[in-house]
DNA sequence: TGCAAATAATTAGTGTAACAATTACTTTTG
DNA sequence: CAAAAGTAATTGTTACACTAATTATTTGCA
């Protein structure tokens, strides 16, 4: 039997697709890591990316930076200050917080998982032009704050 | 301490936004969802959607017609049949696979959700005009098809 | 000033997702 | 027809998302 592809019997509205893309997207950038050794998960890049940015956040800032909730955040960091990639510093100004910062290995990682990143992107936006780029995001934007709670 | 958000402080590249509306409007379903005491998960409803489209589907068909991976999609047919939802009918034809079929209350359900979904979409295409979507859909298509594997 | 409210981080529980490996069954082909 | 290859579903492990609850600390305000 064959999967049907129809308009009639395959979901194919715009949400849809959004997902599979976004999910798509997201597992090749992981296949990337993966295949490279890099020893992170995208997850995991994107807070180190964040930190590269701006180093010393806190974990709350890192979560409202990269969209993600505390309790994954507070999971992220545990994983890469085990792996030796950052470390949590008390805050003296307020001990309820941590400073993050990215370890001399977290920056080595950094420079070393950058390459495959910016290769992946490049594969991604591959027969696009700058336009629709630019047209996507306009179009991405709309929706995200068309959602805001 | 506020959070910088300029583009020299913020990661602001197109498959970015893509994670971060997607994983809003995921959201934003899963809301609707939950506060109009749905008792489903949008990915539960992703499956019974394609069941209310297609009946009596393998598991794996599912699986390619949703984009999820089998395991999860085994995972999910679980939840669905200890909510009476579906059930798994055993195919004579092939004693490896299972027919998944909607139950009376699995369509009930169907017919329960379908417009809280609506609901949702209406305000997710919020000001976007016929041909943003389309060109949106267009442009997510060109990612999607650059990433195949 | 003192106490309630707010904030930062953590923990627990459920659900989703990827990958790898296993079991059971079917198809191929030699 | 038997062995090999392929297929359908499952299980196990790790990781991330969301909710709710908890602890420790800080802030706001009466």
């Amino acid at each position: 039997m064959k999967i049907e592809t129809s308009s009639k019997t395959k979901i194919e509205v715009p949400g849809f697709i959004l997902e599979r893309t976004a999910k798509r997207m997201k597992q090749y950038f992981q296949r990337a890591l993966a295949s490279a050794d890099a020893g992170i998960t995208i997850d995991q890049w994107v807070i180190l990316q964040q930190l590269h940015i701006q180093d010393g956040l806190s974990q709350l800032h890192l979560a409202k930076a990269t969209y993600k909730d505390a309790p994954t955040v507070t999971r992220i960091i545990d994983l890469l200050c085990k792996k030796d990639l950052t470390v949590r510093v008390p805050d003296e100004a307020d001990r309820r917080r941590f400073k993050i910062q990215l370890t001399e290995g977290g920056k080595a990682k950094i420079e070393e998982v950058l390459p495959i990143i910016k290769e992946a992107r490049t594969v991604a936006w591959n027969h696009l032009d700058d336009e629709q780029i630019t047209q996507l995001e306009v179009t991405l934007n709309q929706i995200f704050d068309n959602l805001e709670f």
